[in-house]
DNA sequence: CATCATATGTCAAGATGTTGACGTGAGTCA
DNA sequence: TGACTCACGTCAACATCTTGACATATGATG
């Protein structure tokens, strides 16, 4: 009944609030929150493609190549330029600058956290995922 | 450590995913999800404000404002004019097309929420409320 | 009462993301 | 091998949302 749609509600007003807090803590570091999204998957998988990357950070694949472009140009990703396909590794400045961002973002998901103990962290993980999988399925 | 930032990666997963599926049902209904989130709101509160709705829907003033100008040229909603501070309210073919739309969103989050019992959806609705309310906070 | 701060409605501009479309390369199957 | 399908990269157009700015109304403060 009305629970149902809370739900979607509190899941909408919980993303816009991380989100914002995210904006507002990158912003000292000169990063988005895609940018932060998809240096931070760089990070733990080097080499991943423009169309794996956008996967990874829910936006298109265009947004994604332009986004890139803007990384490129500051030095923060580089692309092994292998013609098609081409794979994207973090740069030195790259990795430097998402160590700081990464920090960051890192204690305004544990302002987030801060009322659960790990177990409950654990369940909420568990039970978002259920979720996504439950919509994607079909 | 990595789990911290995977909860706010897997709420963001929930939320695309829900979007996307919200998307999907609304489609049959020629509304779009924030057009919708409108309606709902004003179906349960009639008589909010122009900022009032922006704030239940998570957009900017401007965008509400060009929200419900589409929505009042399609007759859905009507404001009493009042000068300043207009008040909205659903018309008979707005109440109309809420109905069948609120039905098709309850049916989309029915779907997500299909593996919890009714304990399970009240505790992952406080759990998220808890995590805004955490980040708003300051 | 006068003044200042705050919140609102609204217009204009800019940024960002999505959809659509096209060309190309890779894998599949007859 | 050749045709077909499909995924990827990329360009252009479009839509949407946000930010910035300004005028006005509301309320608090001295």
């Amino acid at each position: 009944m009305d629970l149902d749609t809370a739900v979607g509600y509190v899941l909408k007003r919980a993303t816009v609030a991380l989100r914002a807090a995210m904006d507002a803590a990158l912003r000292e570091h000169d990063l988005t929150v895609p940018q932060y999204s998809c240096l931070e998957q760089l990070a733990h998988q080097p080499g991943l493609t423009n169309t794996e990357l956008a996967r990874g950070t829910f936006v298109s694949r265009q947004a994604m190549h332009q986004l890139l472009a803007t990384l490129k140009s500051l030095n923060l990703v580089h692309g092994d330029d292998g013609g098609r396909h081409e794979r994207f590794t973090l740069t030195t400045d790259g990795a430097r600058r998402l160590t700081g961002a990464s920090t960051a973002v890192a204690a305004v998901q544990e302002r987030m956290l801060a009322p659960f103990d790990p177990e409950q962290r654990r369940r909420l993980h568990a039970d978002l995922t259920t979720c996504a999988e439950a919509l994607d399925r079909r």
